[in-house]
DNA sequence: GAGTTTGAAACT
DNA sequence: CAGTTTCAAACTC
C-alpha cells in the first residue's frame, strides 16, 4: 500500500488516507474541518478516484470550501496553511476542550488509548486524528523505541524570498537527501536540510519521506511566514497568525516526528499520510502535540507505549495539559538514543536544547509518573541557560524567535514555551526550573507548568522598565531585555535549581529563595514557596497555583505539593477547580489584539492584557506587587476594584490616553486625579506602550524578563509569547476557550479572557466579585473607548481572537 | 532576619 | 453575596 517514497507527498498522503481504514473509521468528517480542507487539498489531487469512493472524502469535500487542487507540492501545503483562516485552525472551544480531555488522560493513567481515541474522534477536526490513534496503537505495539526525531527548523530570518520555491526544494531534498538514514528497527530516519540562502532547515525524521517533506514544508512555510512578516503589514498580520500557527505546527510536527518511532509506527504514520500528519499537527493546536510528546516521552522512559499512552490520556488537570507545550516539545526531542542518530543533523546547540528539553520532558513525565526521572535532571542542569532562552523567548518573543530558534533552541523549545498552562505558571520559569531543576522528583511540576504561561507577562516595555525598577533581577542579567526572564530564569534556574539540591538547603531561607526566585525573573522558574500552613495545596502557594510541584528550594512546611503526593495534589486541584474553574488559569490575560487590529492600533494599548479578575487593592495604590495587576505587569482594568489606583501599567479607568480623558469623565473616583497624573507619568509610557499586538508579534518581546522580577514573570513570558505562543495556547484552549491565536498562549485563551473582555466591556459584572468596578460607566468607557481606541483594544482583541472570538462571535 | 503590611484565598 | 479569617508574599526596618 505504501507508495513510493519518492512520490509526491501529497499523493502519498492521499494514498495513505485512503489506505488507512482505521483512519477512515476514526476519521469523521469534522464539522469544522476547515482544517481538513488543507489536508484535503493536498490529498485531493491524488486520490480523487479513491476518495470518491470514500464517504469520508465525500463528506470532507462537501465541507471543505476548498477546491481540490491538482498537485501542488509544497506550495499547496503552504497555501493551505498560510491561508487557512485562523478561525478554522483554531477549533471551537469545545473542540479544544475535547482535545484537552485527551491529553489530560495521562495523569490519572486511567484513560487509555480508547479514551484517547474517543477524544480524538471527537476532535474530528483533524483528519489525522485517526492516524493519531493508529500511531498510539502502533506505539503500543512497538516496544522498540525508535529514535525520536528532532527537528530543528531555522527559518532564516533574513530569508525573504520564494516561499513557493522553498517547499518544493525541500521536498526534493527529502527525496534526494543524502541524509536519508535508516535507523535499524526504527524505520527510516530522514534528515532534511534546506538551505535557503541563509535559511537552513534541518529536519530529522524517523518517519516517512513524505512526512519529512511535510515537515520541511512547514519549515519553509515558517520561513516564508517570517518573510511575510517583514514584508507587509496586513500580510504581516496574516503571516503572524500563520506563524503562530506554524510555530504550533512546527511543534506539532516535531511532536509528530517524535511520535514516529518504530517501523510499525512508520507504517501507521504513512497511513497518517504525510499530509494528515502534518496537517494535523499544523492544524491541531497544541493538543495534538501533547499526546505525541507524552507518548514520546513516556516511551523512552518507560519503554512502554501503553504506559505512555495511558499517562497521556489521563491528564486530568487541564492546566497541566496546557503547560505541556514546552514539555511536549522537549519530549519530542527525547530520543534517548535517537539523538545520537539525529545528532548529525542537529547542531550542538540543538542537542543542548534537546537535553534541556529532555529534562523538561522528564519532568513532565515525572509529573505524570510521579516517579520522576531524576536522571534527566542532571542533564538539564548542565544545559546552558542560553539554550533555554530560546524557549523562553518563544513564549514571549517574536514569532521569529519561535521559528527561528536556533537549532539549539530547537523547535521544541519554540513550540511551547509557554503555553500554558494555565497557570500562572510561568512561562519559562517552570521550564527553567523544570529543566534546571534537576531534582528529578522535585523538579517535576505539574507539567503544564513547563509550559508555564506566565500569568503575568510583562506586557509593555514600560512594564519591563517598571519591573526593572522594581526588581533587581533584571539587572543581574546582562542582556537585559533579551535575557529576559527566560534567560535569567534559565541562568538562575539553571543555577539555582541545579544547585538547588546543594544550594537549596543553603538558600533555604524563604526570603532568600524568594529573592532568587524572583530575581531569577522567571519567578516561576525559580519560584519557591514558603508555605507554612497550607501544605502547598492551596492557591496561597505560588507553586501550587502555578501548577508546579514544590521543589527542594521551597521552604514550605508539610508540603504535599510533590510528585509523591500526586494524587492528593490532583484531587486538590480538582476541588479548587470545581469551585473556580479558572483558579489555575493565568491571572493575567493578554488578549493580544488580533493581528488585524494591530495594524491599526499598533501603537496603542498594550493591549488587552489585564488581570483576570482584577485587583482589589486598597492601600498599595496598585503600585506594589501586592497588586496582582501590577505584579503581572498589566494595567488595571474596569474589573478592578482597587482604590486609588495608580498602576503604572495603566489605571483601571484610563487605559489609553484617549480613555484617559473619558476616565475622568466617567466614574472618576479617586483615580481620576490619579489617573491624570499617572497617565501623564505612566500611562503615556505604559499605556501606550503596552504591547501592541503587532509589536508583540514581531518583536521578541520586550521583557518578559521583567516580569521575571517578581512573580509576575510567570506570565510574562506568556504574554510575550503570544504571538509565538499562541499556537501553544491552543493547549490551553481546552481550558480556556478563547483562542486567540495570537493570544497566546498563556493567558488568554481561557474563556475568561473573553470574559474579561466582556467584563471590560460589559463591566466587570460577570467577573468582578464586588461588582463595584463594574460600574456602567466603565462599560460605557470601554465601549466608548472602543470607538476612541482605548478600550477598543479589548473589544477588538476579543474579536480578533481568531479561534474563539471569531467563531464564537460569529456563532453568537 | 524579624516583623509588618498587604491583598488574595478561603471560610463562614 | 458579603463579611471575616487565614495565608503567604511583599515590603520595611
Amino acid at each position: 500500500m505504501r507508495e513510493n517514497p519518492t512520490v509526491n507527498p501529497t499523493l502519498i498522503a492521499a494514498s495513505n488516507l485512503i489506505n488507512g481504514e482505521k483512519r477512515k473509521a476514526v476519521k469523521l468528517p469534522p464539522p469544522g474541518l476547515s482544517f481538513l480542507g488543507g489536508g484535503d487539498r493536498i490529498r485531493l489531487p491524488r486520490a480523487k478516484t479513491q476518495r470518491e469512493d470514500s464517504p469520508t472524502f465525500n463528506f470532507i469535500d462537501d465541507l471543505s470550501p476548498i477546491q481540490p487542487v491538482k498537485s501542488a507540492h509544497g506550495v499547496q501545503v503552504f497555501h493551505s496553511l498560510s491561508f487557512a483562516s485562523i478561525s478554522s485552525v483554531f477549533t471551537s472551544p469545545q473542540v479544544s476542550s475535547q482535545k484537552e480531555s485527551r491529553f489530560r488522560y495521562p495523569c490519572s493513567g486511567s484513560s487509555k488509548l480508547g479514551s484517547s481515541a474517543e477524544n480524538l474522534d471527537q476532535n474530528n477536526l483533524y483528519t489525522g486524528t485517526s492516524d493519531y490513534i493508529n500511531l498510539a496503537v502502533a506505539r503500543e505495539k512497538c516496544n522498540t523505541i525508535c529514535s525520536l526525531n528532532e527537528a530543528n527548523v531555522d527559518p532564516p530570518e533574513q530569508c525573504t524570498t520564494r516561499p513557493n520555491d522553498v517547499p518544493q526544494a525541500a521536498i526534493q531534498y527529502d527525496r534526494d537527501s543524502p541524509k536519508h538514514n535508516t535507523v535499524a528497527g526504527c524505520g527510516v530516519k530522514t534528515e532534511v536540510k534546506l538551505d535557503n540562502g541563509e535559511a537552513l532547515v534541518e529536519l530529522a525524521h524517523v518517519a516517512h519521506d513524505g512526512v519529512e517533506k511535510r515537515k520541511v514544508l512547514f519549515a519553509t512555510e515558517i520561513e516564508l511566514r517570517d518573510e511575510h512578516q517583514s514584508t507587509q503589514d496586513e500580510e504581516e498580520v496574516a503571516a503572524c497568525d500563520w506563524e503562530n500557527l506554524i510555530s504550533v505546527d512546527t511543534n506539532d510536527l516535531l511532536v509528530f516526528d517524535s511520535s514516529t518511532d518504530s517501523e510499525a509506527c512508520k507504517d501507521q504514520e504513512e497511513d497518517f499520510g504525510d499530509d494528515d500528519a502534518t496537517l494535523m499537527s499544523s492544524l491541531k493546536p497544541v493538543d495534538s502535540v501533547d499526546p505525541y510528546f507524552r507518548n514520546a516521552v513516556q516511551y523512552p522512559q518507560e519503554g512502554n507505549d501503553e504506559h505512555a499512552i495511558e499517562e497521556h490520556g489521563t491528564d486530568h488537570t487541564p492546566q497541566i495539559l496546557s503547560g505541556t507545550f514546552q514539555n511536549q516539545v522537549l519530549l519530542s526531542d527525547e530520543d534517548h538514543e535517537t539523538e545520537k542518530e539525529t545528532g548529525n543533523c542537529i547542531s550542538a546547540d540543538c542537542k543542548v536544547e534537546s537535553q534541556q528539553q529532555r529534562g523538561m520532558r522528564r519532568r513532565c513525565l515525572t509529573f505524570e509518573l510521579a516517579g520522576g526521572s531524576k536522571k534527566n535532571s542532571t542533564i538539564n542542569s548542565n544545559l546552558h541557560p542560553s539554550v533555554l532562552l530560546p524557549s523562553s523567548r518563544k513564549c514571549t518573543a517574536d514569532n521569529k524567535n519561535l521559528i527561528s530558534l536556533k537549532p539549539g533552541s530547537s523547535s521544541l523549545s519554540r513550540a511551547l514555551p509557554s503555553i500554558g498552562l494555565h497557570l500562572n505558571t510561568l512561562r519559562t520559569i517552570p521550564t527553567d526550573r523544570m529543566v534546571t531543576k534537576g531534582t528529578p522528583a522535585l523538579g517535576k511540576r505539574f507539567i503544564s507548568m513547563s509550559c508555564s504561561i506566565n500569568p503575568y507577562p510583562p506586557v509593555t516595555v514600560e512594564q519591563s522598565a517598571v519591573e526593572k525598577s522594581l526588581d533587581v533581577v533584571m539587572d543581574k542579567h546582562p542582556t537585559g531585555k533579551e535575557v529576559l526572564n527566560h534567560d535569567v530564569s534559565h541562568d538562575d534556574a539553571s543555577k539555582a535549581p541545579e544547585f538547588d539540591d546543594s544550594n537549596n538547603l543553603t538558600q533555604r531561607s524563604p526570603k532568600k529563595r524568594k529573592c532568587k526566585s524572583e530575581s531569577d525573573g522567571d519567578g516561576d522558574a525559580c519560584k519557591r514557596c514558603n508555605c507554612k500552613k497550607s501544605k502547598c495545596l492551596k492557591l496561597y502557594c505560588e507553586c501550587f497555583a502555578a501548577g508546579i510541584y514544590c521543589v527542594e528550594p521551597c521552604a514550605c512546611i508539610g508540603c504535599l505539593n510533590k510528585p509523591i503526593h500526586e494524587e492528593t495534589v490532583l484531587a486538590t486541584r480538582k476541588q479548587i477547580e470545581s469551585r473556580n474553574p479558572l483558579a489555575f488559569a493565568p491571572k493575567v490575560i493578554r488578549a493580544s489584539k488580533p493581528v488585524q487590529d494591530m495594524g491599526e492600533e499598533t501603537n496603542k494599548t498594550p493591549a488587552s492584557a489585564r488581570h483576570k479578575r482584577g485587583c482589589n487593592c486598597k492601600k498599595s495604590n496598585c503600585l506594589k506587587k501586592y497588586c496582582e495587576c501590577f505584579q503581572g505587569g498589566v494595567g488595571c482594568s474596569p474589573s478592578c476594584r482597587c482604590e486609588g489606583c495608580r498602576n503604572t501599567f495603566g489605571r483601571k479607568d484610563g487605559f489609553d490616553d484617549a480613555e484617559h480623558a473619558k476616565e475622568l469623565t466617567v466614574s472618576g473616583e479617586k483615580q481620576q486625579s490619579n489617573l491624570q497624573e499617572d497617565q501623564n507619568d505612566h500611562q503615556s509610557p505604559g499605556g501606550t506602550l503596552p504591547i501592541t499586538p503587532s509589536s508583540e508579534i514581531f518583536r521578541p518581546f520586550v521583557k518578559p524578563s521583567l516580569h521575571s522580577n517578581g512573580k509576575p514573570p510567570r506570565s510574562s513570558t506568556l504574554s510575550i509569547g503570544y504571538s509565538t505562543l499562541q499556537p501553544l495556547r491552543k493547549c490551553e484552549f481546552p481550558l480556556q476557550k478563547t483562542a486567540n491565536h495570537f493570544n497566546p498562549p498563556a493567558e488568554g485563551d481561557t474563556p475568561e479572557i473573553l470574559r474579561d473582555d466582556a467584563s471590560c466591556n460589559n463591566g466587570v459584572k460577570t467577573i468582578s466579585p464586588n461588582g463595584k468596578r463594574v460600574s456602567p460607566p466603565h462599560k460605557a468607557l470601554g465601549l466608548s473607548s472602543k470607538s476612541k481606541g482605548g478600550r477598543k483594544l479589548i473589544l477588538k482583541s476579543i474579536p480578533s481572537f481568531p479561534s474563539l472570538n471569531g467563531d464564537e462571535t460569529s456563532e453568537h
